[in-house]
DNA sequence: GCGAAATATGTTATCGATATCATCGCCGTC
DNA sequence: GACGGCGATGATATCGATAACATATTTCGC
């Protein structure tokens, strides 16, 4: 890693010195700098005449409106909060995706943040959002510091919670039970005559969503009078493939009669089918595998990964959405629930 | 998907009215506003005591600072813009990680965007953040529109352009160059003896390191003495895993022969390899198949796949610290080139 | 113990846009 | 032809914080 001047591209910050605001454009066309502003809106009335001129000579002059400034006297930031636990997982920046794409062409302008499934984190930044006053938050589940709820309820703006469905929702609410989702799950791999089931999943409870899985798992198996279910938690959630590779090991060693493990996300189940491969292990002959998320990779390796498909990308869509619905209604909206489907999708690894 | 009333958690925007300003804090504290402003600076001379009374009337009260309004007035944003291709593809979310990372207790926030590859929204982009007043910018690439260009120079402030080496850079650059690293890896495989050389990325130049590695990938061929390279184009870049699949099939059957082909990432590589194992090809030895970028899944898949390890994450930090360099030195700092460490990872596919 | 420097706090103007209300034509209608 | 209404534009106050300067109070060195 090395380091090479070069002259060229210099540019100092002051030199052009923006200092370009909209009076100067005003003066530059002969008009007050609130038809400037005008122009600017498409529902205000200026003369098409005007806006033209207006127009070339915010061109000529290279000006840019300052929307912070704007959105003081207006009243309105344009920007929509949104904190996901992690951007590197794919099932979170598909819903990050869903949510920018909601927003296109409505003038709204998102502000992302990463929590890294932390909730002390998840306050830090929910008041950071706060401090720019953005018109609604999308938040990833259900789980927050008492002082972020306060923060949340005084904020006076539309949130959503998405991801799973909290026992007691701030306001709206779009996601699906994953505990429900991994029951389906357990109930049709108990269906296709599996009886020893095992688990894979990290060891603490930081990761709700991966939580509320283990626990639907763990229920339904007892439902079923299928014992106890065996459980390996390994890593710190969100566990990585590797991590799902390494606990596939220590499943195989304490419990070599286990006939279909179910990880808590696509990625360890992954790690685990290598791993398997590494050893020579037939899947599923020997031992089948089976994820939750249904990631790209999936659907792509061999053999394919049974899972759960879930409306990542729908879930960013429709939490955006009701953030829409309930800014256009003027806030009168109640909370709301909006389920979001989920479906089993068996493949060649069970 | 079904929609469920609740009267809970309902909330109307206007109700507690957020109204709450500094003045207000500062009355009930019996001080002035300027004395809670300057509360909330660790810089600002405030007695102890005071700062006590003022931080406690802010918790009682339920106070969140205004940065909106603050910003207009000291003229520090306190945001930080970063344009990435896509949040999808792990190795622009490493960067926009390390971006984070390093922006962490600075107090700047990210505003992040994603361009979707192309440089017309990525010129929208620009303009919607630049009317945010960012105190810097971070892009990928170094391919912009005219007026994106003319939009950046004049807007004063640091830009960073990453993950490639511009010919003519705006500003600062930290990156490396795709075409040499791809070179490297044709070198080192024909170290290793293969003589007939594949190539798998997508149809059009969209995709500007793509673009890079691929005629880095044909002139070392040509270099070294091994004929035109085979090239298969497939697919819209970026290109999936699935069409990663496709695209080898296409190449098999044009070229049977073909010893070891090179992906333009990792994901197209990963889908080349498990459908050739889905159709028996045992790899590296009916064919062998590298990659680019060392995601993740490359050292976890069997077999691991050959690539080239790109610094994604320190691209990211890198490209932070340069800004944060430029805002410290008040932007009088030239631009320069900081390049970034990339090496060849040969592992069982090759 | 006195003046200078440092500390703590207040006052006022201001950042750059927009809400609001006022103004000025102009058109059409009864 | 007078009046109501609408379209286009301008003047002024204001959004909520902070910069800059002013002032009061304390500290400290010699």
């Amino acid at each position: 890693m090395k380091k090479v001047d070069t002259s060229k591209g210099a540019h100092s910050r002051t030199a052009d010195a923006q200092k370009l605001t909209m009076a100067e454009v005003a003066k530059y066309v002969g008009v007050s700098a609130m038809t400037v502003s005008r122009a600017f809106r498409q529902d205000a009335s200026v003369s098409e005449e005007t806006r033209k001129r207006i127009m070339e000579a915010v061109d000529a002059l290279g000006y840019v409106l300052d929307q912070s400034a704007g959105s003081l006297s207006s009243r309105r930031t344009g920007f929509i909060a949104a904190l996901v636990p992690s951007i590197n997982n794919s099932n979170f920046s598909d819903t990050a995706r869903g949510i920018t794409d909601a927003l296109e062409n409505t003038g709204l302008q998102l502000l992302l943040g990463y929590t890294d499934y932390s909730a002390e984190k998840e306050e830090q930044l929910i008041e950071s959002m706060l401090r720019r006053r953005p018109e609604g938050i999308i938040l990833t589940g259900g789980a927050h510091t008492p002082r972020a709820r306060r923060m949340l309820e005084k904020a006076g703006i539309p949130v959503v919670e998405t991801w799973e469905i909290p026992e007691d929702p701030v306001n709206h609410v779009v996601g699906f039970s994953n505990s429900e989702a991994m029951s389906l799950l357990v109930r049709e791999l108990a269906n296709k005559g599996y009886r020893k089931f095992g688990y894979i999943g990290g060891t603490t409870a930081r990761d709700t969503r991966g939580s509320q899985r283990r626990s639907g798992f763990l229920k339904t198996v007892e439902d079923l009078g299928l014992g106890p279910g065996r459980m390996i938690s390994f890593g710190v959630p969100p566990i990585t493939m590797e991590q799902g590779g390494q606990a596939i090991v220590s499943m195989l060693e304490r419990w070599p009669d286990t006939e279909v493990v179910l990880c808590v996300s696509d990625l360890s189940a992954f790690g685990a089918l290598m791993e398997c491969q590494r050893r020579g292990l037939r899947v599923p002959q020997d031992i089948a595998i089976a994820g939750f998320g249904d990631y790209e990779i999936s659907s792509i390796c061999h053999p394919r990964i049974s899972t759960i498909n879930v409306d990542c990308y729908g879930i960013g869509r429709q939490a955006a959405a009701r953030l829409l619905d309930a800014l256009q209604d003027g806030g009168d909206v109640a909370g709301d629930i909006t389920l979001t489907s989920y479906r089993v999708v068996l493949r060649e690894s069970t």
